[in-house]
DNA sequence: GGCGTTTGCCAACACGTGTTGGCCTACACT
DNA sequence: AGTGTAGGCCAACACGTGTTGGCAAACGCC
């Protein structure tokens, strides 16, 4: 695959296209005429280059958390470092809404669902510090907060979540994230 | 309207077949089809009923939260109260689902999402306390931890969060909400 | 320059959807 | 018992969907 250079350009086309509507519109009211439509192409090309809409989502949700290793951070540091990077991943451009197509499409598709349990269990579960036996339950106890934060903001759009500023949410999550990690359970 | 017993009855069969159906599936993959084959009748009868698909989904999502007025309690009691009656009005049987179907689908569908502000505006923003500045921004807050939690049991079925009992949760939660509805911001 | 492969578009199919109108049936009322 | 009204089903429509096959054009290579 991927000879020429003409093929990977609309074959990226359509990846940003279809990234942007399935965050847009989750995966059932993001057709692929829409998706095709988007990238400037038929969508017969859409088919040929990812077999299937289930293809083509399947490319578009496949996503590196690039969670950081806090494991190594002193613990006071920790819970404000990954509200960031939590932060500035769904901010930041780079992403083109791929965590709200995870998000999004969890919550209606159950195999999205079974995806981002699978993201979580590898690329969370497992780098939020020295593998104890309740690590995983503070794992996911950090991941409700943070998943809820998410939700109010980027896709139910509460008006009070999305007025804060980076540095407001930052300093209201740290303590909840930090006590989730080190605190009593 | 609601002459007859019998007219009645199959209106709140429809009812909860398509409660039922709506948060198993979300928005869009509900067929009116399938929700009245649940019900035993006939399509078209839905659509007399209800009028839409849309009427009918109005219909299904129209919930009281019963939101207690925690501001008459003492303010350490507060957020136990709130985690507490959150939960049961998600574990209940009597709510056969209507939280699910909100949140599942305010997700897709846009008219769902601003329902779930107003529902939120309208019976939570006002009942945490005495209407201060700031009171909005704390409850939203509150929202932010309660929903992500409701988020990761309830439909992404996280297993580390699956696995806690009600006691559990609350310990876990209750001094997040409390710190949201009493600490600095 | 000629040729095979790739890229792309067009038109169409098969299917499932929400929705509608017409018809039969059973009830309620006098 | 007779009759009007409401409850219910059937068949169909119009539409949008994912998907497919065939055909024109552009490219890379010899």
């Amino acid at each position: 695959m991927a000879f020429t250079q003409r093929s990977e350009d609309t074959r990226n086309a359509i990846l940003t296209a279809a990234r942007r509507r399935f965050a847009a519109d989750g995966y059932e009211r993001a057709t692929i005429r829409a998706i095709a439509a988007d990238a400037g192409i038929d969508p017969s090309m859409v088919m040929r280059y990812y077999g299937s809409k289930d293809g083509l989502f399947a490319a578009a949700v496949d996503v590196d958390l690039e969670v950081p290793a806090v494991g190594d951070l002193p613990p006071e540091r920790r819970a404000e470092v990954l509200v960031r990077h939590f932060l500035s991943m769904w901010e930041g451009e780079r992403s083109s809404g791929v965590l709200t197509v995870l998000l999004r499409s969890a919550i209606t598709n159950e195999a999205a669902a079974e995806r981002m349990r699978a993201v979580f269990a590898t690329q969370v579960g497992t780098t939020l510090g020295p593998p104890t036996e309740e690590g995983p339950v503070r794992a996911a106890l950090v991941a409700t907060q943070l998943l809820g934060v998410a939700l109010c903001r980027y896709i139910l759009r509460l008006p009070q979540i999305v007025a804060l500023d980076t540095e407001e949410l930052v300093a209201s999550l740290a303590p909840t994230v930090e006590r989730y990690l080190t605190g009593p359970l």
